[in-house]
DNA sequence: CAAAAAAGAAAACGATCAGTTGGTTTTTTA
DNA sequence: TAAAAAACCAACTGATCGTTTTCTTTTTTG
């Protein structure tokens, strides 16, 4: 009786995240989640308790992928090597290709205030710590030059690559051209690279 | 009789241009904007026909005002500066401040896909070639590194400034503390400027 | 003052919304 | 196989949605 439940739950928070990502809390009807997720629309209830509950489930689900994701990622990092900025551009490239609903949700959750903050922060704790140790390290190895904020470094780096995704659309029409691409995105990855690279 | 109705027109535009800001396109309802704007429903639907016009319109209107602050700001820019990168950081952080509409109108834009991209790009036309302008002089100048592109110029500076903006919320609970107080923005500032500058 | 334009008041439209209810059917489990 | 858990079906609240309609009132202008 568990697993048959499970099952269901699960269906409608998969549901519920696509249709959350593409239309935001205000843009998505319950009764497009129960069908998308062909369920009973009364089984979202029972599971949830209402429609903004829905959507915070879905915020902590998401979020916890992302750290489990970085923690992966972390696991993989070697620390002595000279391109922390490099590899943590890529990262949230491929971050945000592989998953754009981390980027529209966390976009919609801005605009539509729909934040636990301290669930949020609870679940990036670890996360903010391994930067923070990763970018230091790389200043004392002299890979990342010393006259540059931790705040800096982070905030230009996660802003380039979180802006090119969440604001593809009026780019595109404002710059031309695709900032998404391989060859863009290498190239400003490059640049990123050189920008705080010690010399 | 032209007066008074151009009086209604702005009236519902600037009420519009408020709740839509808040709330996005979904989360606005037409009776809202004509209870702010205090008149009468009909009146929107005679003026702009739609709720998705009206949006439009809203959109229009602020792109329009963008591209008019930009030429103003344009206009003071002393070319021979040796500091463009810090003057244009500052420029999007007064813009952010001042005008929060800006930014969180082009994320709903963008978000629910609600751009008619040909007119933004009509309206963007100048700003694009002023930047590139000013970037191309800096590297001659020698005032900006010569191994960097203007796209990666343009989307650090416009990323990282939009980024603390957009996703305060956010940041404020994973990294602590605020980003937009003056004195982190200033350090920011400075270290992009210290990035980009040529030595 | 009279014609015309602009705005208001208020109700209605059908559709959709979040959420509930009661009864039936399927599946699990003991 | 029987009790219990899970899910479905389907209709139903009451509110709100975008949009339209009809009629009246106010304001402007010739």
């Amino acid at each position: 009786m568990q697993l048959r439940a499970e099952k269901t739950r699960r269906a409608i928070l998969k549901a519920a995240r696509k249709l959350f990502a593409a239309g935001g809390f205000s843009g998505t009807s319950v009764d497009a989640i129960a069908l998308t997720a062909r369920v009973n629309k009364q089984r979202i209830y029972a599971y949830f308790g209402s429609k903004k509950q829905l959507f915070e489930a879905v915020l902590l689900e998401v979020f916890s992928e992302s750290a489990a994701r970085f923690e992966e990622f972390a696991a993989g990092v070697d620390c002595t090597s000279g391109d922390v900025t490099g590899m943590l551009v890529q990262y949230y490239r491929k971050l945000h290709i592989e998953k754009p609903e981390f980027q529209r949700l966390l976009s919609w959750a801005n605009l539509e205030n729909a934040i636990d903050t301290t669930v949020l922060a609870e679940v990036r704790k670890n996360e903010n710590s391994s930067l923070r140790n990763w970018f230091e390290n790389a200043q004392q190895q002299n890979n990342i030059r010393r006259d540059i904020s931790f705040e800096s470094w982070l905030l230009t780096i996660m802003g380039s690559t979180y802006f090119v995704c969440s604001n593809a659309l009026t780019l595109s029409s404002t710059l031309g051209g695709d900032f998404l691409d391989d060859a863009a995105c290498a190239r400003r990855s490059e640049d990123l690279t050189k920008l705080f690279r010690a010399n």
